[in-house]
DNA sequence: GTCGTGACCAGGC
DNA sequence: AGCCTGGCCACGA
């Protein structure tokens, strides 16, 4: 293909688009499937871009913690929130089981023998 | 083309 | 248990 890769951005947003209900995906997480292991920041800025705009589940995108990073801006709460609404469990220190929720897509399963395409 | 920044991650105290 | 530091890479002006 001619067509120069997607960008970084676009990569993390079709990754998000595919996360599914009651399921969440960390940053890093993102950013490793995206091509780009440790640009766990840059899922991050993707998403500030967004700032919730659109019809991207952007609230199933949690720290490699366990925990909502948007507290700091305002509407962590209303993540949480969304969460919740979908079966997702939060404890007292409002962090989530990641090892039970975390999804990882089927052409990118972590014992898959084949890292990516 | 260069600089600064960030919804992070991991390690150490 | 929590708090601080350094490092990492892509995007915007």
């Amino acid at each position: 293909m001619s067509a120069p890769a997607p960008a970084f951005r676009d990569r993390v947003l079709a990754l998000v688009a595919r996360i599914p209900e009651g399921r969440v995906m960390t940053y890093g997480q993102l950013a490793l499937l995206a091509g780009q292991p440790g640009a766990a920041r840059q899922a991050g800025f993707v998403m500030n871009s967004l700032m919730g705009g659109g019809e991207l589940p952007w609230q199933r995108v949690i720290n490699a913690q366990g925990r909502v990073s948007t507290h700091k801006l305002g509407f962590g709460d209303m993540q949480e929130r969304l969460l919740q609404a979908e079966g997702v469990v939060f404890d007292a220190s409002g962090r989530c089981d990641l090892s039970r929720l975390q999804w990882w897509p089927e052409e990118a399963a972590p014992s898959a023998p084949e890292p990516l395409l």
